[in-house]
DNA sequence: GACCAGGCACATC
DNA sequence: GATGTGCATGGT
């Protein structure tokens, strides 16, 4: 991938980075993503999710589950009216059970409905796979690539662009890749890494820097204040 | 009732 | 290449 680690020994951003990491691993418990009893679980979950608060996909999965239909094989057999029906807490759902429906049929024809067959392909040529499925844009692939394949992906996301922007570290309209190589280029390769991460991201996003920020109690608050340069 | 939530495809300029 | 819009439920 676009992974080169930066020319320069002596980069400050990169100090900070692992710095923002400690203080938000100190500050909360290991967020243990991504919440799921299989890789299948969440693959879907990845697509269920899109624009979508978490509480609702967990209502979806659900059903699914309920329904003893989570598995790779269960769902391509379903129909996708049938699916849409399901998942219909998640919002969205003709969209989304038309992209399932697409993820599915590409499992199963790439690699026989199992997500473990995917092992030996290198990563560049998997994510343009995943890219190339109608539904699964950059942060749905890298969800999948991560958090259901433990491949080393940094996934990004609002919540990213929120903390990192409102902390000063990018600017506010960075784009999905160059967000990701911010990361990427400066954090070593550890899937773990990734998943606590980006993790931890979204929970201090939740938590500190909604629409109406609550900076004053941040654990990152120390990043505050132009201690920062502007960027 | 407005706004938001762990995006993406598609149309239009 | 940048920008705008539809998708749709459930919580605040």
């Amino acid at each position: 991938m676009r992974y080169r680690p930066l020319k320069t020994r002596r980069d400050p951003i990169r100090g900070r980075l692992i710095q923002v990491y400690l203080e938000l691993a100190r500050h909360f418990s290991p967020q243990k993503w991504w919440p799921a009893e299989s890789a299948i679980e969440v693959a879907v979950g990845a697509i269920l999710t899109q624009n979508t608060a978490w509480t609702n996909v967990e209502r979806a999965l659900d059903r699914l589950k309920a329904h003893g239909l989570l598995s790779a094989k269960r769902l391509h057999q379903l129909s996708e009216s049938r699916l849409a029906t399901l998942i219909r807490p998640s919002g969205t759902f003709r969209v989304k059970a038309r992209r399932l429906k697409a993820f599915l049929r590409f499992l199963q024809e790439r690699y026989a409905g199992e997500l473990s067959r995917t092992a030996r392909v290198p990563l560049e040529q998997l994510r343009g796979e995943l890219l190339s499925v109608h539904g699964i844009g950059p942060e749905t692939a890298d969800s999948m690539l991560l958090y259901a394949i433990g491949r080393p992906v940094f996934v990004v996301d609002q919540y990213t662009r929120r903390v990192l922007s409102r902390h000063r570290l990018v600017r506010r309209d960075i784009g999905y890749d160059d967000l990701q190589q911010f990361f990427a280029s400066r954090l070593p390769s550890d899937p773990a890494l990734f998943n606590d991460y980006h993790a931890l991201l979204v929970k201090v996003g939740k938590e500190y820097c909604r629409r109406v920020p609550r900076c004053d109690r941040c654990p990152l608050r120390f990043d505050l204040h132009g201690r920062l340069p502007r960027l």
